[in-house]
DNA sequence: CAAAATGTACTAACTAGTTCGTATGTCAAG
DNA sequence: CTTGACATACGAACTAGTTAGTACATTTTG
């Protein structure tokens, strides 16, 4: 296959097109779309600005790119839990977790999607790849809420997108206004101690409220 | 004083300050700091580009002033609720209420709390009118859980800075991801009937968590 | 008059996107 | 297997348009 020559190019198309993604979200994650620089992105790939233009066509169409891939990621992660075994309280704390894990993991993600608000998700729309991926969590969380209520666990029928939108809410929260608030309030919410007491803390709140 | 002239030019400093804060807000919060234009800025101002810079010394100058002025302005409504001679449960159900009801009426502002965070909170550092802001909230909450716990309604000895995390973070998400979230769950947060059902929720997951 | 407030027109620097030319891979024909 | 033609992948340097910020002159106000 492609071996690194001594000196000479190597063509790598995939290996071009990754390198340009990672390096993209990284830069429009900690610089915004207006803020981020097609020259700095193309300063820190091997390759050349040249390449951005010949993959992604152009500044936002790259952008799009980055979106896209950050949301696919998810996407796979979220499948494969297998929660419908477990009980009811315990997969909704099971669940929780992961969602409260996946945000402190990927402050990137987080980011851009607070970007991509900004700029009223104008291009999320155009974007059937991100528009189709509201299933599973739903999905799943129904599913528990309706056992739950079924074996008595839950006294409450609640909707499962608005218990989606409160477990999102708080870990998404932690994530996006981690700088302004823990400024003001003097408290680094990256702190270990703090991450577990706050992970025990969501799944307590949602659960007690379907049992109240 | 400063009545308006015929046809020319009349001074009048403070409201030219305030015009262009005004239009400033609405554009930094719409686009970004970086996507923010100061000539769009001056355009819709009925001065000139050259009163921002006497006024405010750069763009950065200018967003900073916005976002100053932002925060002072909950600052105030957050004083006067007069919460101490209610229940401790009905002293934090009307705060929460009025939190979720601020947000609400408020997106201009959580916008530039999203966007300050984008930059980590780079500006907000710098100013020490914001960074002093954090006191009222945080006591007003931790009086309503002590009285709470003393009188046997909450069970449950709570961290008030976490409390107040966990209003914010609902209240707040719903207004800053608005977009991307009615997007993929295909659901206006802007609805009425949404409203009604958000704002009940919050307090009810609180107060069952602090009961729990 | 002096100081504060304002308008007009300009500039230096930056930045998204392009032009032009070159190297590399591949695949069919010899 | 080797040649050569064609498509794909790539680099360096350039450009046209934008944008933050300024120089200079003028008017208002106390």
């Amino acid at each position: 296959m492609a071996e690194r020559g001594e000196n000479g190019r190597k063509n790598d198309p995939q290996q071009t097109r990754e390198d340009i993604l990672l390096v993209a979200t990284e830069e429009f994650s900690t610089h915004g779309l207006a803020g981020a620089r097609v020259d700095s992105i193309a300063e820190k790939t091997r390759t050349s600005k040249r390449m951005i233009y010949y993959y992604f066509g152009s500044k936002e169409g790259l952008y799009l790119a980055v979106l896209e891939q950050s949301y696919r990621k998810i996407r796979s992660l979220e499948s494969d839990l297998h929660l419908s075994n477990l009980e009811p309280e315990e997969a909704l704390r099971t669940l929780i977790s992961t969602t409260f894990d996946h945000d402190e993991a990927n402050p990137d993600f987080v980011r851009l999607v607070s970007i991509e608000n900004i700029h009223h998700a104008a291009h999320m729309l155009r974007s059937e790849a991100i528009r189709d991926l509201n299933v599973s969590v739903i999905e799943t969380i129904a599913g528990i809420l309706e056992r739950g209520f079924n074996k008595g666990v839950f006294r409450r029928r609640a909707d499962p997108i608005d218990i989606h939108m409160m477990i999102s809410a708080f870990c998404f929260f932690r994530v996006s206004n981690r700088y302004t608030f823990g400024t003001i309030f003097r408290r680094n919410l990256s702190d270990g101690e703090i991450i577990e007491r706050h992970r025990g803390m969501i799944a307590d709140a949602v659960v007690s409220y379907l049992k109240s």
